[in-house]
RNA sequence: GGGCGGUUAGCUCAGUUGGGAGAGCACUCGCCUUACAAGCGAGAGGCCACUGGUUCGAGCCCAGUACCGCCCA
């Protein structure tokens, strides 16, 4: 260390993140270390791909904690020497950025329309190109290690291409079609969207009780909450195992407002115990009427349009009312004639839009759907084999079954412009052409007989999910199979994602990696916690519960918020600690002062010395404390890595915390100081190994203090600790004889610092005292300021067998107090042990050595009693 | 309606196969002890949600109840 340097670690008596993270991550950058090349084979390399953040999105705890996990593994992988690829990039979200930028464009007057599809388009690629880096940019931020070199977008050329590959693959199978079907329509966007983008929220309706006159006579009474959409219907339904209306089956009703004569259909799904017992049938515009209209044939008409509006299928009247108006004109005119039977409140659950938060309406419309049975079925497959492991297993592995066990049809177009335009062209006769490419299409067209001059592409593009689902190998350089990277890094080991897109994102991957590459994508799917506000619910931009990564790192340093988020994220959902953070804070400011104190005083220590202080410690010949930490933090790097290897990261840090504060800090520092400030070359050695040791540990969690700590090291073995060797337990430095003995002088020192606070004893007063059953290591006298220098006279106290002298400013009533509470803390244990020991079933049928344990404990109860007196 | 997680110190959470309840923060007392006051030492604070069961022994196992949260329909 030069004399420069040695000053300014001398005066910085604090960690100062914002000082020195940026210039640490820009070292890495440098190093290349990030960047691996594409070599080897997928089973010895380590791989990663990041699950892709909307190219519009900013960070968010969901992220940060995703991102310190991910980067926890990939450090940890590097560090053992594997060549290491966490690949990163955003997707192209077609809603959302089409949204951000019609949004600007309204703003400046102008809209999507006036513009046209072509310059609309450009114009969100400018868009993209100015703002579209900001979530990779926080990436850095956290210190997240991914290959910033390899960046992907789901709208780059080659993964267009391989976008397209895989449409043009199903469609060729037959899985994707275009049908007339029920969607669900977005009238925000104007869109159909899937049902995983739709969620269901409690509303309350008023119910409408309608007679419908029956051509025998008489009436059956209806109920809905949508009586606009009657001008639709063209069924009434009743159960057939109802007894008031089964006779009623076959009969007609007719549909009052229109005239139309409906059928009186039996159906099991008809619910007796809704409304009146009587349903409606609208098969256009209610899914369970549509599946029922398909099950007994029956007519589908729509009267509300894509527009929301009445169509030219309803009466007259009704026609370019929007729907909420003509919800009004039906009820009026139905009170008019006397047909409304009944209206009362009704709360029931609906579908919104997650992404406009519009209701939904249920529309038959012309789209692009993907069959997913035949998809699903390896994919329930590689599960069910332990190919692809759930951590934590239950209970995601039962949802991911459960719900690829009952897979619908995925409604994959969307009525936007940015995104995939479905590699479809129409020819003048409708008929279908599905390519590649344009040219290949014309091509087609040709052999087909189709004029080539006169296809017209499909307007749609694909639902963003449709690309996400190829993510781990398109981002390799898929459809090419001979891609290095591909070749290299895929399948990828681990996928770390939040719950709520396993159907979304993580099945979807499964079922298309099987189909096109054959292998799993990835063998291990880490399901990490859920952070909510504090208040116990999800963080929500609208309400203003969501807190900032970026402030967090802002204030605390990334290492803190990293070590915060691993150590609070141990159940399914867990409240946001800022706590939890600053303990991490706390944590990154210790292991810098620690360092300060090794790294100033170790003199000219190097390799050669650290070897002897090991070699020394194994041989059993170093002092008691360094065989001592040695034992522990061998333990430590054993816990710490088995919890991260079992994706148990808050006990990873927890445990971490744990040794470097409570043992290496607390006990070993204090112990060893004196010996370092000698000169002494074992424990110059010793503490050396162990930081450097330590510091590895903790890189993956915690990098960038680590790395600047390391970079002060004396003979570094390595050029930085993002690739220094990761530790491994060595059972070698166990010493179970260490452990006992310093564990002892421990429990002894407690005791003896609890009797001076206790006493009254002043912090800086040494007592005199005698240790009739010999001196106990040295740390004690040290550690409890204690002499055991030439005492006299009768002791005041004994504690631990250590007799204690009386001294000035000695509080005697103080003493005597502590004393008998001590005595009467020993008397309730010892009658509580007399009376285990008393219960004969208990001697009876506990273990031996649990009986034995509560002998043994009644007899130095008794005896500490006795030194009492 | 179905599934899952949770309920332990004032707050946020640990608690390994059942064998004397722990941490961080907050709190109280004492310390500017030559790494760190974002620190050091000590302390106080818990019918382990409730009811019943199994067991020599239950925070832990079983049954049920209540409340909170998440996912799915």
């Amino acid at each position: 260390m030069d004399a420069e340097r040695r000053k300014s670690l001398e005066a910085s008596t604090r960690w100062d993140p914002g000082a020195v993270e940026g210039r640490v991550f820009e070292s890495w950058m440098k190093g290349g270390w990030f960047h691996p090349p594409a070599e080897g084979s997928p089973e010895d390399n380590f791989s990663i791909s990041i699950p892709p953040p909307n190219v519009t999105g900013a960070l968010h705890m969901g992220h940060a904690l995703n991102g310190s996990i991910q980067d926890a593994l990939i450090r940890i992988n590097r560090m053992r020497g594997r060549n290491t690829l966490w690949i990163l990039g955003t997707d192209h979200a077609g809603i959302a950025t089409q949204a951000v930028v019609e949004k600007e464009l309204s703003a400046q007057g102008t809209s999507r329309r006036e513009l046209g599809r072509e310059a609309f388009t450009e114009r969100v690629w400018e868009w993209k190109a100015e703002y579209g880096s900001t979530i990779v940019e926080q990436y850095k931020r956290l210190g997240a290690s991914c290959d910033y070199e390899r960046e992907r977008f789901t709208l780059d050329h080659g993964y267009v291409e391989a976008v397209y590959r895989v449409f043009v693959a199903l469609y060729e199978k037959g899985w994707i079609y275009r049908d007339d079907y029920m969607v669900n329509w977005d009238p925000g966007l104007g869109s159909a969207i899937s049902d995983l983008e739709i969620e269901n929220r409690e509303v309350t309706d008023t119910l409408y009780e309608i007679a419908y006159p029956l051509s025998g006579g008489g009436e059956l009474v209806v109920a809905t909450v949508r009586p606009e959409t009657m001008l639709a219907d063209t069924a009434v339904a009743v159960n057939p195992d109802d007894q008031r209306y089964r006779q009623l089956i076959g009969g007609t009703a007719e549909l009052p407002l229109v005239g139309r004569e409906l059928p009186v259909i039996g159906d099991e799904h008809v619910d007796v115990e809704f409304g009146t017992g009587a349903l409606k049938i609208t098969p256009g515009h209610d899914p369970n009427d549509f599946e029922i209209g398909r099950a007994h044939g029956l007519e589908v008409i729509s009267v509300i349009g894509e527009d929301g509006r009445i169509t030219d299928a309803a009466p007259e009247r009704f026609r370019g009312m929007t729907a909420g108006e003509a919800s009004e004109a039906v009820v009026a005119e139905l009170r008019e004639r006397g047909l409304l039977r009944g209206e009362e409140p009704y709360s029931h659950t609906v579908p919104f839009s997650h992404r406009s938060d519009e209701r939904i309406e249920p529309l038959i419309s012309l789209q692009w759907f993907c069959r997913m049975d035949e998809l699903a079925k390896p994919a329930i497959e590689v599960v069910e084999r332990g190919e692809v492991r759930f951590v934590p297993a239950d209970p995601h592995t039962k949802v991911y079954l459960d719900w690829l066990g009952r897979i619908r049809p995925w409604c994959v177009s969307r009525q936007l412009w940015w995104g995939h335009r479905l590699p479809v062209w129409y020819g003048p006769g409708g008929e279908e052409i599905v390519a590649e490419s344009e040219q290949l299409a014309r091509e087609r067209a040709r052999e087909q007989g189709v004029d080539p001059d006169a296809l017209v592409q499909e307007e749609d593009v694909l639902d963003t999910w449709f690309s996400s689902a190829l993510w781990p190998y398109a981002t390799l350089g898929w459809p090419d199979t001979e891609a290095p990277e591909l070749r290299a890094f895929f399948p990828t080991d681990v996928l770390s994602t939040a719950r709520e897109i396993i159907f979304l994102w993580v099945a979807r991957m499964v079922m298309t990696s099987l189909e096109f590459t054959g292998e799993v994508p990835f063998s291990v799917v880490n399901i990490h916690s859920v952070i909510q506000a504090p208040d116990g619910r999800r963080m929500s931009k609208s309400l203003g519960t969501g807190i900032d990564p970026l402030d967090e790192i802002e204030v605390h340093g990334a290492d803190a918020l990293r070590f915060g988020l691993l150590a609070m994220s141990s159940a399914q959902d867990v409240r946001y600690s800022e706590a939890r953070v600053k303990q991490g804070r706390d944590l990154a400011n210790k292991m810098w002062n620690a360092s300060r104190l090794v790294l100033l005083n170790v003199g000219e220590a190097g390799r050669e010395q650290v070897d002897a202080a090991i070699a020394a410690i194994r041989s059993g010949e170093a002092p008691v404390e360094d065989r001592w930490i040695a034992s522990r933090l061998t333990r430590a790097v054993a816990s710490v890595t088995g919890s991260i290897e079992d994706f148990d990261f808050s006990h990873a840090a927890l445990d971490l915390y744990e040794f470097f504060w409570s043992e290496l800090c607390d006990w070993y520092l204090e112990v060893v100081k004196e010996r370092l400030y000698d000169g002494d070359a074992q424990a110059a050695g010793t503490l050396l190994w162990a930081l450097e040791q330590v510091l590895a540990l903790a890189h993956p969690m915690m990098p960038f203090v680590t790395e600047e700590i390391y970079s002060y090291l004396p003979d570094r073995a390595s050029e930085a600790l993002v690739v220094h060797p990761f530790p491994v337990p060595d059972e070698g430095l166990s010493d179970e004889a260490a452990e006992a003995e310093i564990g002892a002088a421990i429990e002894l020192t407690r005791g003896l610092r609890r009797w001076r606070d206790l006493a009254g004893v002043p912090a800086g007063q040494v007592l005199a005292a005698r240790a009739p059953g010999g001196t106990p290591h040295e740390l004690v006298s040290r550690l409890a300021r204690i002499s055991f220098d030439g005492a006299d006279g009768e002791p005041i106290a004994t504690v631990g067998g250590i007799e204690l002298m009386p001294t000035e400013g000695l509080d005697g009533g103080a003493v005597e107090a502590r004393m008998e509470e001590r005595r009467q803390k020993l008397r309730a244990e010892i009658e509580r042990a007399e009376r285990k020991l008393d219960n004969e079933r208990f001697v009876a049928k506990a273990p031996a050595d649990v009986v034995d344990e509560e002998r043994r404990k009644l007899d130095a109860y008794r005896a500490e009693l006795e030194e009492l007196g």
